[in-house]
DNA sequence: GCTGAATGAGAACAAAAGGAGAACATTACA
DNA sequence: TGTAATGTTCTCCTTTTGTTCTCATTCAGC
């Protein structure tokens, strides 16, 4: 049982890795907690160590570990039920939360926010962000961020010929599918997700 | 686990790629990291690679591969640009990442399964979820949770009328907007976000 | 009073992190 | 083919970081 300050030690620690993904220097760790010497916050961390609440690298920058004991707060959400016009809102048996990291969060993922109307019909609207995964192949159908002659980068439906060729379809009516040889249609990314704050 | 300036080669690395189709040259590093030899950039390389993180081909221009191993952060994804069809992504300016936990996650919401297709035309597509705000008011023209009766949860856009009924109006021109006397409607939380998954 | 735990400051040191630049080999390209 | 650019390998340097000390202060409890 870490002491109050040891205690305020780890929940910064925690709160640090949840958001950077990696652990803060001493004199991070310091200037939050308002301790004037690197040598104070390393006794925390060697008495937080000694717990087996942390593992501490020797010597290395950033050298701290949460260890199972100590995890961060998981990154979830309750989730209720779902929703439809005209009835009460229905629980759904067996999923009580929602872990919005599995459905975001992995590696070689990036974000890229939607400028204008071109997947419209996808639900995609102006503004929208959505989450890339950095991949060079991808199946018939998918969404993805493409290439073009090395300089235009789009987001398009893939559709693979049997000759060869590729279709990027957007989804809006108004805008024509168009048709490259294979050698001139880069994949960059597959979209994998997307979402939208209305704030 | 990459020093903080090799976690920055990396991150660079990424968004040129992704950007570009292809890697950056050392000194194309080097200027936007500034750094002044191109030395001190390739020790950063072969760190990487010994963590397996990149690949490198010997002696070529440009010869960087990224690995699948590039760990990203956990709820934090980096922010490429903006995309739209016919253009190069854009930068963003001062906006290199995005923390999904504080767009996302706070301790009064919760997430909604939307069944069928009566927001479709706003973008919320049957299958998607939405993220709420546990709030018994709401901004006029805000999307929604609304319980009429005691009974029909709904989501819906709010429409307050001067005469004190309400209006409850689908993003669906297959659905006439509802109006109710105000105290049949109750509204249970507001709609901050949205988001789905494509897997 | 006395004691011990908790907390803090700061000095001193070794190692890691970060950088500059020279020198050379190889590649890219007009 | 020849020249500039690029990648690669060094060594030397400064700053930062982690680490280990000692000393001081406060406070609770006996």
């Amino acid at each position: 049982m870490p002491t109050d300050r040891g205690r305020e030690v780890l929940d910064f620690l925690r709160a640090y890795i949840a958001r950077h993904g990696r652990a803060p220097k001493l004199r991070e760790i310091a200037r939050h907690l308002e301790i004037g010497s690197r040598g104070t916050v390393h006794r925390y961390l060697r008495a937080l160590e000694a717990e087996g609440l942390i593992a501490i690298e020797p010597a290395r920058a950033r050298g701290v570990r949460l260890r199972r004991k100590a995890a961060a707060r998981p990154f979830v959400l309750p989730l209720l039920g779902r929703i439809a016009a005209g009835r009460p809102i229905e629980a759904v048996p067996g999923a009580d939360e929602i872990d919005l990291s599995e459905f975001f969060v992995a590696p070689n993922r990036f974000v890229l926010r939607v400028a204008g109307d071109s997947m419209v019909e996808d639900g995609i609207l102006d503004g929208d962000m959505v989450i890339v995964e950095w991949r060079e192949t991808a199946d018939n159908g998918a969404i993805v961020v493409a290439l073009i002659d090395g300089q235009e980068a789009t987001l398009k439906r893939l559709q693979k010929n049997h000759d060869g060729s590729v279709t990027l379809r957007a989804a809006n009516s108004t805008m024509p599918p168009m048709r490259y040889a294979a050698d001139r249609v880069r994949v960059q990314g597959v979209v994998v997700g997307q979402f939208r704050s209305y704030r």
